[in-house]
DNA sequence: CTATAATTCAAACGTTTGTTTGAATTGCGC
DNA sequence: GCGCAATTCAAACAAACGTTTGAATTATAG
């Protein structure tokens, strides 16, 4: 097992963020050790502090150095989409998704990045999510106000949720496409970026467009009412349909 | 703090059971240590050896006292819409999604079984994601098999690649609805279960529904060509979708 | 009560973790 | 060559981890 990369004329610090981004993305941060990182960049354990001061510090590394140039691609595609006047949902959903699936396939068997952030955003009681909150914030902010601007109308809470099942189509694809060859048995093709990225675009166009019926009509909203163990008046709390407050 | 449950007479291991499950879903289960387990369950270190064996072993029992019945109404939901003669997606939807949100809502502030789930899909190189996917295998099967039949005509791949996105926009919900909060500034109401059931149902339907237009039409599929390496030729191997490494 | 099993407990085991240290090595201007 | 800074290195650090042990305690049955 090389490692090391020689062709291209690296330094340590660079081998580091390489190797850790891997690791992270393949094992999971916490699971992940500095021992396993230095020796997988064929540096000195020592070298991490040497160069990020902490393990945290080379994680927030890992993650700065890639979320600069996806997001700032993912804004100028957005801007891109803004100048157009039928501002289109679809042209919004690529800008958003496309940036990502296009490092996806261009990792293709060496940083897994996409599945790193993907993995991220599921990490609860971490610092690591807030961090990818953080550097995303502005890219969510531009985003709801264009798809607010595309769907005129449409409340933003509901803006915002769609959004949030936006992102997590989205993540749960960068985070694990091997994971859809484990459902379908191989028939699922990961490396097929093009085709995933129009896929995920329609099926998340569709759900932006989707008609917003309100409360489902009492009678359509669950084929059936009475079933066992929840209707024992138990935790009612909310009151019927949507929205209240 | 008190942790240990009085009211109900649980016993040592049930106190370990909640505690763990409440513990993984907060902190994740790599970073959450049996003494803080045991601590919070007010049993002693050793207990977790003594019931389950290893730490491994109570990741598993946490995962099984959950996973039979959810998936068991999963699939009593699935029969019941199968029964309908024109086989609704809508219903489809509902049946793997309602499950999930319910128990969501009955976890409010206590297990939150729900988030844990949505985190170990995401979960990589992990024991946790192996054993939650054998745990759905059979649901997978069955939900995939319904949604074929009631869209004819889509190939198989594209099924399984929108069961995958709607994994995905359940899972993120389900494993992070405090985090639609953060993206809002408090928009969002986590706690309107019945509310977000119906936005996410409508969201998949759709996205379900979609048309298929199939290659984008060749000036669609980018806005721009001009940035990045490896674009310059041909975007389409559809047809051969082929592994080339 | 006694005997026997089930359960709890404090203490320690050996690893592995992130981190620190101080000397050895390298690179480079002069 | 020399000198100084940058970098690398082996070794050790304390802390936390999962795990094991064997005795103390509690429940159960005869």
């Amino acid at each position: 097992m090389s490692a090391r990369q020689v062709s291209t004329a690296t330094g340590t610090r660079d081998d580091l963020l390489d190797a850790a981004e891997r690791l992270f993305a393949k094992e999971g941060i916490a699971r992940t050790s500095l021992r396993a990182i230095t020796a997988a960049a064929g540096a000195n354990l020592a070298s991490v502090h040497y160069y990020f001061g902490s393990k945290e510090g080379l994680v927030r590394a890992v993650f700065a150095r890639r979320f600069g140039p996806l997001n700032r691609e993912r804004l100028e595609l957005l801007e891109r989409c803004e100048t157009a006047e039928p501002l289109r949902i679809s042209c919004l959903v690529d800008a958003f998704v496309a940036p990502v699936l296009r490092m996806l396939a261009a990792e293709a068997g060496t940083s897994h990045f996409a599945r790193l952030v993907g993995r991220a955003l599921a990490e609860p009681g971490d610092r690591v999510r807030e961090l990818v909150l953080e550097e995303l914030r502005e890219v969510i902010e531009r985003f709801t106000a264009a798809f607010a601007r595309a769907l005129p109308g449409v409340p933003r809470r509901e803006i915002l949720w769609r959004f949030h099942f936006m992102v997590g189509a989205m993540a749960h694809t960068a985070a694990g496409t091997d994971l859809a060859a484990a459902f379908s048995g191989g028939v699922c093709d990961p490396g097929d970026v093009a085709g995933l990225r129009r896929r995920l675009g329609q099926f998340l166009t569709a759900g932006w467009k989707a008609a917003r019926h309100q409360a489902p009509a009492a009678t359509r909203t669950r084929p059936t009412a009475g079933r066992g163990a929840r209707s024992s008046g138990r935790q009612r709390a909310r009151r019927r349909s949507g929205v209240q407050r």
